[in-house]
DNA sequence: GTCTATAACGAGATAGAC
DNA sequence: GTCTATCTCGTTATAGAC
């Protein structure tokens, strides 16, 4: 792993546990083992590093989403897996990184707003997907449109992150995504 | 309104727009139009005012619920009621005091956490009253306790104010308040 | 590509006069 | 209760040597 990818690495931690106004050039200093100057080498300015966090980030989930898309599984299942993924963040006592710039959004340069924005259009844009397919083969019993649920379930599985990890409740988290879930498969 | 008052009304809302490192006491100072260090006999430190202002909020938004759960109406109408509370901050770009807080919650100082997790288990209980309300006057239609959609429905709204407010797509916020009293109230 | 040195600024906070 | 003056520290960023 190169110097620029051992620094992406690590500020996008520090992003997703503290927030873009929450660290500093000298805690990825420290971390990667190199002078606080020398980061601007890589990244010249602090808006610069955002940028990047973000469009790195959206390029690995975009990753991992087609990944789960080819798994020979039901819709549930790969809804099962795409929760998965936020466990993992609140496990590392983490954020989605796209949930915590949307909360310092207002303080944030224009020029990050963009990524950020393409990032939750994707996520909505394949849970659409996926629950549509569900839809269609009626393992999901949808009370609304596809898009609509696809939103309500980003909402939920954000705020939950949130909520859980402020409060140290992880069974905010787990009953959430474990409703959300049994909603769409059907009552029980 | 004396000055206590108007600092916590003017932190507040920096708090709600750009998150508690996101602002600083010269915010403030110009805001109310005092200087600087005069603040600091109001509120010796930031964190004396950080806890301030969770207990504040808190205690208003106690108001509001007491005054909801009097109003001669159905638990679906108190639901609706709760979340144009919401949507007032979004009207305004804020988020939820406990929602920003609790983005920022591993930067906070350990005396500002204990009434911010008062302030969710009050929103959490408060749900859950209404929720089992409506459940038990066959209103709701609810798989899975009271206590469970409350959780859910208090993430669903704190994500999807998050996401609305970062994205500019209130579309976002209204679509899933909208789906989540449909979801409750029958299908539809 | 990394370093030392330093600039330029803003942060939270204190002392002490009025 | 508010002021001026000041402190100390941390922040992003630049200059220029190696």
């Amino acid at each position: 792993m190169d110097m620029r990818e051992q620094i992406l690495t690590s500020a996008q931690r520090l992003v997703q546990q503290r927030g873009f106004n929450g660290f500093s050039y000298a805690d990825i200093a420290e971390e990667v083992g190199i002078r606080k100057p020398s980061l601007h080498h890589h990244f010249p300015s602090k808006v610069d590093l955002g940028i990047a966090l973000i469009e790195n980030y959206t390029s690995q989930l975009e990753t991992e989403l087609h990944r789960i898309s080819a798994l020979p599984a039901t819709a549930d299942a790969k809804l099962k897996t795409y929760m998965a993924l936020y466990r993992v963040s609140l496990d590392a006592d983490c954020m989605c990184l796209g949930g915590m710039l949307a909360s310092d959004a207002i303080t944030l340069d224009a020029a990050i707003l963009p990524g950020l924005k393409r990032f939750f259009a994707m996520n909505i844009e394949w849970l659409t997907e996926v629950l549509a397919e569900g839809k269609s083969l009626q393992h999901f019993d949808l009370n609304g449109s596809a898009a609509d649920h696809a939103r309500m379930l980003l909402s939920a599985l954000q705020g939950a992150l949130m909520i859980a990890r402020a409060t140290g409740d992880v069974a905010v988290f787990d009953q959430t995504t474990a409703l959300l879930l049994g909603n769409f498969t059907g009552k029980g």
